[in-house]
DNA sequence: CATGCTTGCTTATCCGGTAAAGCGGTTGTT
DNA sequence: AACAACCGCTTTACCGGATAAGCAAGCATG
């Protein structure tokens, strides 16, 4: 460690250029592998500038400059810190950006809101202090807020949703109508004609496209008419909607749910009313983690690989900032019916 | 929106004060509420710089005054990406911490590493540049080498790991040791003479303080030697472990696990082996998320509050950051044996 | 009434960089 | 021969704040 000059790490720009014998100036233009500066110079001012040790102070450098460079991506979720622990799909998504993130060395600033008015908030806040070169923003309303405040900050950004939703940004969804559509008809194949559907709150964009493209589906096979019941996404919710359907006089002989934390919910709703899965009902999970495969029988579930999404979203990212907005996204792969021990045809 | 004079976002200081009819030095003094204005004079000042939207910039003032103010805590994990998205350790830890640190408005800085040099590196990035006014350390080795790095940085930390290990930071930890003995003194009593132990890799400090805590009880009790079967915390890894345990001889008749992940995929294959849990095998999981209750039989686990403790943790942070480090740290509470479908007297 | 102490504000620096202008000396242009 | 254009480097002027020093006016003190 005999590099270490100042262990404090105090070395200032001014110190190396006095040591290597030349000005600030030419320290400048060195580092930053600009002309004006003679080979022989340059070589002696960067090994003198790894000697001391010196990195240039970010904070000088962006005052003087204004472009700041910093190798951060913003995150900003807007739901209770619970809830991001126990559905795996945040943290799969989260790791499938790291993913990305890490080989680029970039970090992710990630916050948890109450609402959207704080998220626009933050968001403005990182981008005058900047503390981000881009973003990753979820969970779009119809008519999202944070649209024009988006676009009005000049970030890069990716939006994660259907582009009828995202206005215009740069985004990646996943097809979740022709998802849910498919769903139907296997279900349908299967004998089933009363349907339920456990979806999200009818504020988020995608719970609302994929009751949507629901209804549509079974309009058009002729099923009886579908109940849906909205959720906020959590265990106890999908567990109190399975109750409240499968103790209706008409009970569905089949639910689709807009996540596996509630379809797993569901399943011991069923198991603990009697109710046997799959011969009286059959239970189709969305988002299918590894607790899928883990309950007993497994559920089936429309599959994604939610850690690849993750790295997609933050690829395109990436090059956005690199290049610029020339992409205007993409749609990921479609979910996949992975049939397991939930779905079968009725008796 | 009237309020925003120059909608580019583009208000100096210097602008303000002219507006304001003062110099640049009253307007400094009256933003940060120091002593020198009259209390006219500083209301107009605040006036004007609430017309103008003008918020200070943080590269000018973290230069001169070499006090940045930034509201965000670093966690460096130097694990592959996929593993975060699967350990449920992990996304619980990470939601308690922003529990704790959304309601102060503050934001995680998020970093995954290859290995321990990088993490080195990236904090000390981190930490030159101002972006983080605290940090979380996690994965302590024995003679871990980020402590001198640490230490060196002046930044506030809080290390996740036993005090023995993490060399005199302020530490917030469970009590492993304890947790480990009680689990061993039960097996004991259901009758099992031979244990095994599917550890972490013997270079992290818990786990070894587990294993070392496990053989002592193995021994005190007179139970048989212990095999002890060192992974990475993946799925892949415990099942193989287990596999390797259960083709043996001598086979096991109670295996510990480090993780729930290794504790699902054990009960899997001791299932695909014949082996029938519980009746002629015992397991026991560490770190008690929603997954050990969706197995069949659900599993029997040490438990303990992650998201609590990921909570603790920041708090703690928070307030070294906010007082110094009057506080060394302190244990969290130890994890409680909690029996369920995996665990019975041997017969 | 001269002196010293506050009070309230301005001015001059400084933080550590970047970028443009300046400056001798050599070379190319017409 | 006169002039422009480079070269390689130094000077100087900022960037937008914080802060110490300076300074005039008001006020109490002896």
């Amino acid at each position: 460690m005999s590099s270490r000059a100042h262990p404090g790490g105090k070395v200032t720009i001014a110190e190396v250029a006095q040591r290597a014998g030349v000005s600030k100036g030419s320290v400048s233009l060195a580092m930053n592998d600009k002309p004006g500066v003679s080979a022989a110079t340059r070589e002696k001012i960067l090994k003198v500038a790894k000697e001391l040790g010196w990195l240039p102070n970010q904070a000088a450098r962006s005052l003087s400059s204004a472009t700041t460079q910093v190798n951060n991506i913003g995150l900003v979720i807007a739901r209770p810190a619970r809830m991001l622990g126990l559905e795996p799909f945040y943290m799969e998504f989260i790791s499938g950006i790291e993913s990305v993130l890490a080989e680029r060395s970039h970090s992710l600033l990630l916050r948890l809101v109450r609402d959207v008015d704080e998220e626009v908030e933050v968001h403005d806040g990182w981008g005058r202090s900047k503390q981000i070169s881009g973003s990753i923003v979820v969970d779009f309303t119809v008519d999202d807020p944070r649209i024009p405040a988006l676009r009005a900050s000049r970030l890069p950004v990716v939006a994660v949703g259907h582009p009828d939703l995202t206005g215009g940004l740069p985004s990646v969804w996943t097809d979740d109508g022709a998802a849910i559509t498919e769903a139907v008809h296997y279900l349908a194949a299967l004998g089933h004609r009363r349907l339920a559907r456990v979806g999200g709150p009818p504020s988020l964009g995608h719970s609302a496209i994929r009751t949507e493209a629901f209804v549509r589906a079974v309009a058009g096979l002729n099923l009886e008419p579908a109940r849906i019941v909205p959720t906020d996404f959590s265990g106890e919710q999908g567990a109190r909607a399975t109750r409240a359907l499968l103790a209706s006089a008409q009970r569905p002989t089949a639910i689709l749910y807009d996540n596996d934390i509630m379809a797993v919910a569901g399943l011991s709703v069923a198991t603990e009313m009697g109710v046997s899965v799959p011969t009286e009902l059959s239970l189709l999970a969305w988002d299918d983690s590894q607790l899928c495969r883990l309950t007993h029988p497994p559920l089936s579930a429309m599959s994604h690989d939610v850690f690849v999404f993750g790295a997609e979203v933050a690829r395109l990212l990436m090059s956005i900032i690199d290049h610029g907005e020339a992409d205007a996204g993409h749609a990921a792969p479609t979910p996949v019916l992975v049939p397991r021990g939930t779905t079968a045809r009725l008796r």
